[in-house]
DNA sequence: TCACTTATGGTCAAAGTGACACTAACTAGG
DNA sequence: CCTAGTTAGTGTCACTTTGACCATAAGTGA
């Protein structure tokens, strides 16, 4: 049970004090935590890079949030995070799971809100093409390494340990699953679906032990195609034929 | 895009139609799967029960549905549960863990309805003890069989949707995790924890190899107590020593 | 004491895993 | 055209894990 007793000045409701707020009905928002996949010059390897937005207004103005707002009335939850992605960053990804749902009582210091948090993943070029227009004219939308201490020290309301929650599930799904075609292509080597899961996993994997993994367990086939244009030997491009295991665990956009 | 345009004054005991109650904010509900382990005689091997409220008001009047209500102004999102439960259910589950926030347009007939669900393991004993008495009195709470087809059919709103996908994040947690300690007592014989398995996997597993495996893998250590009483060589008694994977994946209790 | 039941400890073959050597096929630069 | 460099892809080997199953231990009740 708890019991806070606080006895500060006015939010921008304008409530007398903060018992009397919380007597108001909680507001429902959705946001979402995007990762995407890049180079990262200082490792060598690729890792996960996500896109923030900063606030423009108070309560933590100026600092960096994830993309997200109020729920519509009209919107079901999905809905509600793909277009208001769509329309803060310009990103339109092919894959939003729910994450968690957060309602602590002091997440926001003005208002009641709780949060029901998607995680997106979108493909690279999608996030260069099409998030590329956004970014240059919009100075308050960039995008950051997903493990920077820097920004996540930073963050606005609790997005910080949102983030980092993201990260954990995204670890723990990617060793049972099929992330890696999510943040790629349609089609993709082998190699990248290793540099996939060496960013996730942030450790450097074997490519003969993987290749022999991937070929066994997961759904991926091969196509007559191979990638040229490398300074080496072509890779052969391989497609994804899964199923997602729960219809809730992999919500697709129309 | 969304555009709402709200040219209506509120009053939400009558609404004109569908279209107009929708304009009104979502409501936030917060309901709880709750599962506990039980002799199932039909098979000889333990299952997974759960209790459900009949419900004594439109709509759905009469059937059975998760036990639930709105969400307090003052209680986090966990308290919520837990109160609500203590109070239609008289269960103080150890375990409360975030289920899955379900927030479609018409999941409810009648308003617009976000539920945030969590899952509880109790233990048998605790289920016996402490809601018997509620059970005794109260015709609108009863137990049932999980997986039983007849109640599932007949469940209020998306509840039935809810309840399996419950028991596939079980399913799928028990494979790695820590579940089984939860649904049994402080001491547990190994055997007792393989019929948690079963039961969750619904398939019969050896015993022997069932040993090995925890023995190395999981959170368990050897106590110097055995169990006496049964018709056999006393198994010895085993003690949880794990500890979470993540905060948010097994809050526990005040 | 014996028959019965579950506990608990082995064995063995099959399947899976990690480390690593080796060959294949392209490009770049002479 | 030839060679060095790079990544693609195959094969091997020791080790670990897993599933099936057998054997013994230690209680109970008759």
């Amino acid at each position: 049970m708890v019991k806070v007793t606080l006895t500060r000045k006015v939010d921008r409701l304008s409530f007398s004090n903060v018992a009397e707020r919380r007597e108001q009905p909680p507001t429902l928002a959705v946001s979402t935590v995007i990762f995407s996949l890049r180079d990262n010059e200082r490792t060598g390897r690729k890792s996960l890079w996500l896109p923030l937005v900063r606030r423009t207004r108070e309560p933590f103005r100026g600092q960096w949030a994830l993309p997200g707002g109020p729920l519509g009335a009209r919107d079901s939850l999905l809905d509600a995070a793909a277009s208001n992605l769509r329309d803060t960053t310009g990103l339109i990804p092919r894959y939003l799971e729910q994450l968690y749902a957060f309602g602590d009582l002091d997440r926001s210091p003005t208002r009641r809100v709780v949060s029901i948090v998607y995680w997106a993943l979108v493909r690279e070029d999608d996030a260069h093409d099409r998030a590329t227009s956004v970014l240059l004219d919009d100075p308050n939308v960039a995008w950051f390494r997903a493990d920077d201490p820097q920004v996540l020290a930073e963050m606005a309301f609790d997005h910080r340990e949102i983030i980092e929650y993201a990260l954990w599930r995204l670890r723990n799904k990617v060793e049972y699953g099929s992330i890696a075609h999510r943040l790629l292509g349609e089609r993709f080597t082998l190699a990248q679906v290793r540099e996939v899961y060496e960013a996730v996993l942030d450790k450097a994997l074997d490519p003969a032990n993987f290749r022999r993994q991937l070929r066994t367990a997961a759904n991926i086939e091969e196509t007559d195609e191979f990638l040229s244009g490398g300074k080496h030997r072509p890779p052969r491009l391989y497609r994804y034929t899964g199923t997602p295991t729960h219809r809730l665990e992999s919500e697709s956009i129309a």
